[in-house]
DNA sequence: ACATAACCGGTTATCGATAATCGTTGACCA
DNA sequence: TGGTCAACGATTATCGATAACCGGTTATGT
């Protein structure tokens, strides 16, 4: 096991199956000499791998202190809905006409996405929802757009948000959700796609406040994401 | 020299100040070995320090070939303008209020900045330019938003910017721009202020693009900072 | 009893050395 | 001449060992 190119990769790659899996909890600390007794190599590339996932803010070390899986809690889920409206609603207005030879694809993604919420099936729901936004994001050809976008680190939060939300209230159908953006970009309304993004993205962040309010233990959603 | 905490995080500040004070140039090579020797210590944290002005985008490193400074490019330069007015525009809307115990903070800053425009000094400029604009964007408490726009790394570019402007045209008087801004937070008004955070930072882009269009071989903005 | 100091196990931060890899140079041959 | 490839120097990636550091515990003095 462990055998490609850069070691510090595999680390990460494997590191981050950890977490997404939920076989690492929020909080667990993470020693770089266990892990890479584990792996069998070297505290080296564990100690490389674990500084990029700080970038990533999967995880946070204080020095000297070592490293410890980041507790994502409510109010952080919440206040990254507001972020992603103000960036998405850019997203939408410089996209509309540029997505337009993407429409395909998005149509796709809505498609396996509604599939996959039928099935309860979260990892690829959050997959082909955050492909459709991605495809938009992309299309602004704003390349400080695309990494701020990509720092957020929305694939990974939709997957534990979309397990919260399909155990806890499978009634939402949010795939549709994404119909007026494509109609939106279909037309090549840039104000309209601009406005459609930015609506979709707080009413996803209302359901997400409902589902909580409904539900108070569950403060620590990575941990209970194990459960998809 | 180099003697407080953690050798990596001083490494990192000397490097940084190497590229923003224009002794290192964007494309030079950051060779691990030599700048280990060049300081006395050893190429572990050296190696670090690079991987995280990697995370800042100030450096490019590819695999077994090595680390180099960015070359920021004047594309890069202008996206992102959008970005920060949309941020901005956010932290703004959510601030007005709670940014109004800071309101003689904030005129300060305005002071500062206008003072150090008289002096021609870029740097002293944009660090109050930054701490304004950073001041408000902390008061919206929205910690994502806080994140997203501190890895923007605004305050490096907002000096290597105003070096340009300084430098290229000196007659417009930036610091009180953020007049409206204050005033909207004066009165809390949050979509004014809201407005005003966009406008200001849209139009700052402005200027630079003129700055730009007036001075075309100027595409190398790192390199040629260091005249500041 | 209580505060403080010396100690200890566990872990991180740093070191110096080595293996792996890259780009180049120059020998060799068709 | 032109092209292939082996060897080389430079540099990165990784290693194993050690020093520095943290938090908790026990020993010590008042």
């Amino acid at each position: 096991m462990i055998q490609r190119v850069v070691l510090s990769d595999q680390v990460k790659e494997e590191l981050l199956d950890d977490i997404m899996s939920g076989r690492v909890k929020p909080g667990d600390r993470l020693v770089e000499s266990q892990i890479a007794k584990r792996m069998g190599i070297s505290q080296s590339p564990v100690r490389e791998a674990l500084r990029d996932m700080v970038a990533m803010r999967f995880v946070e070390v204080q020095p000297h202190k070592g490293a410890r899986v980041r507790r994502i809690d409510q109010r952080e889920v919440m206040e990254i809905y507001p972020v992603r409206a103000s960036l998405e609603h850019l997203a939408g207005t410089l996209a509309a006409s540029s997505a337009q030879k993407h429409l395909d694809e998005l149509e796709v993604c809505v498609d396996r996405m509604t599939k996959a919420f039928e099935a309860k099936d979260a990892r690829t729901m959050a997959k082909w929802d955050v492909k459709f936004h991605r495809t938009i994001i992309e299309a602004s050809g704003n390349s400080i757009l695309i990494e701020t976008w990509n720092s957020l680190m929305i694939e990974a939060r939709t997957f534990v948000t979309l397990s919260n939300l399909i155990t806890h209230k499978s009634d939402i159908d949010l795939a549709g959700r994404h119909y007026p953006i494509v109609d939106a970009i279909r037309a090549g309304d840039h104000a309209a796609c601009g406005a459609a993004m930015r609506q979709h993205v707080e009413e996803f962040g209302e359901v997400m406040k409902v589902v909580f309010e409904n539900d108070a233990e569950v403060t620590d959603m990575v941990g209970t994401s194990s459960a998809a």
